[in-house]
RNA sequence: CGGGGCGUGGCGCAGUCCGGUAGCGCACCUGCUUUGGGAGCAGGGUGUCGGAGGUUCGAAUCCUCUCGCCCCGACCA
């Protein structure tokens, strides 16, 4: 530590390199394209990972965990499935000092391991439907990565569900897109787009992508999570049938949804400045940082005792507190520590403190810093923090709403995805002219919203007729 | 895979053009003074100069090969 950032405004990419790194967040691992996930770093995710998978039991689902090594020819079954995934599979050709009769791919994705399973498991509609998620590392062999954003193996969760119907699997689908959206608004404050991916941007073997988009702080738009309709396809693939009511065999509906740690990476953009990173507190491994500022013994020994009782007390309260003993840094040196770290809350006691039973309460966010008296800052605490969590919301709303653009115009749209912001504008629905705003301005359709837009009008880049409007944007 | 940059104490770098005792800052250790926004002084330890060959009396420096990483562009959560 003990260094600044980049600034934000001089280098977007290297301030975020620098941010992830210097908060201990993640390191670079011997293998390009690998990271380590630091303590700090992992506890963070372990927040995130706790919600949401509350939130994912809440809905009726169960976790499971399924193996990462799959048989080569599984890949193979589903066809478009095959040919998303293949040029970055990672594949295990030896073990046990033998060459392997038919080579295992490392899991980009369980799709195939798990519906193979399903199909053993289900005889009949009374089997269905299944709901199961699991926690897992998956691999995909990324040519440029980046921390959190992708690197070849990293942390997610992934949803994958069978059911007797197309209604019930497209229902499934929609209700964990929304469980996404108020985990990202609710629980990071991150606000999102929800809709649905167009045909080109469609997961590898769905019938339907939907999707969440963020706008980080450059414009740039990061899929914060996906959720897909997987039709029958991979249970045409795997043999995944069961006797209906009517005694009919039928292939079952499947979805699958996830949300990985590139939502770290997410967090890191979204509430980040050029002091580091700024959590939000639902999240932060430590909500409050008490800093003791002392110089003689007897201080030293007033101030430590108000600290300690200070964090009882906070705890019971249900908040996360830590205090800063470390002799070895002045105040000063911690305050930028903990900045950087992101704690939303800092609470310095020093002897004069102490004399007045007051507490120094200064704010990541805001840097507002205030003195208050011991008691009131302990009734207030908790709800502090929770203003903090809503004052990032709407700070990040409002930045995502100025960056929006209502376009009719494609030279306007160019121009607002170059300066980094998304263009909501018409488009006639074809790949053809998807792919022409792709060549021509690297931006690319982030989401169809679902009731937004939903206005006829003339496509921005090609004139024809378009039904509604999206989201147009460059992204990570 | 294309373009660029870089490998030298734990970290960040200088030294390389023009070969001649391997240096600086930070960090670390000890001591004293300090402590309300990244402390000061004194003392101390730290290197197969990414690797392999070669040229030379002598290579971090020159030559050949090689490995790795980072950044920028085409694909992805």
């Amino acid at each position: 530590m003990a260094q600044k950032v980049t600034p934000m405004s001089e280098d977007y990419s290297r301030w975020y390199t620098d941010v992830v790194q210097m908060a201990e967040l993640a390191d670079y691992a011997p293998v390009k394209g690998c990271m380590v996930i630091r303590p700090y770093g992992f506890a963070l995710w372990e927040n995130m990972r706790d919600h949401l998978d509350r939130m994912i039991k809440e809905t009726g689902h169960v976790n499971a965990y399924f193996p990462a090594l799959i048989p080569e020819s599984f890949m193979k079954k589903e066809a478009e499935h095959v040919e998303g995934f293949a040029p970055e599979c990672a594949v295990v050709t030896h073990g046990g000092g033998k060459k392997l009769e038919e080579p295992l791919v490392l899991r980009p994705t369980s799709e195939t391991i798990i519906y193979h399973m399903y199909a053993k498991w289900v005889m009949s509609y009374r089997d269905l439907p299944i709901l199961i998620n699991q926690w897992a590392n998956v691999f995909r062999w990324e040519l440029r990565p980046r921390l959190f954003l992708r690197t070849l193996e990293f942390l997610w969760q992934e949803g994958h569900t069978a059911h007797a119907t197309y209604e019930e699997a497209e229902e499934e689908t929609l209700k964990m897109l929304e469980v996404y959206r108020v985990f990202a608004e609710e629980v990071l404050a991150i606000p999102v787009y929800p809709g649905a991916k167009s045909d080109s941007e469609r997961f590898a073997g769905a019938l339907r992508t939907y999707c969440i988009e963020a706008m980080m702080q450059d414009g740039k738009a990061l899929q914060a999570g996906t959720s897909h309709n997987l039709g029958q396809n991979f249970a045409k693939a795997f043999d995944l049938v069961f006797q209906d009511k009517d005694g009919e065999t039928r292939h079952a509906w499947n979805t699958s949804w996830g949300v990985s740690t590139r939502m770290v990476g997410a967090v890191v953009m979204m509430h980040g400045d050029d002091n580091g990173l700024i959590l939000p507190p639902r999240i932060a491994p430590i909500q409050a940082v008490i800093v003791p500022i002392y110089s003689s013994d007897e201080d030293r020994a007033a101030v430590f005792q108000a600290a300690e009782t200070l964090k009882k007390r906070l705890a019971s309260a249900g908040v996360r507190v830590h205090i800063d003993a470390r002799d070895q840094h002045k105040p000063g040196w911690k305050f930028a520590e903990w900045e950087q770290k992101g704690v939303p809350l800092r609470i310095e006691i020093g002897p004069k403190d102490v004399a007045k039973s007051q507490v120094v309460l200064a704010r990541r966010d805001t840097k507002e810093k205030a003195p208050i008296p011991t008691e009131e800052a302990i009734a207030l605490l908790p709800g502090k923090l929770g203003e903090i969590q809503g004052d990032l919301f709407e700070r990040a709303r409002k930045f995502r709403d100025e960056h929006t653009h209502v376009v009719d115009d494609y030279e306007d749209l160019k121009k607002i995805v170059e300066k980094g912001g998304f263009a909501f504008a018409h488009w006639d629905g074809t790949r053809e002219t998807e792919a022409a705003i792709k060549e021509e301005t690297k931006a690319t359709i982030r989401c169809i919203p679902f009731e937004e837009g939903a206005e006829p009008g003339r496509c921005v880049r090609s004139g024809n007729p378009s039904k509604q409007r999206v989201y147009i944007a460059r992204a990570y």
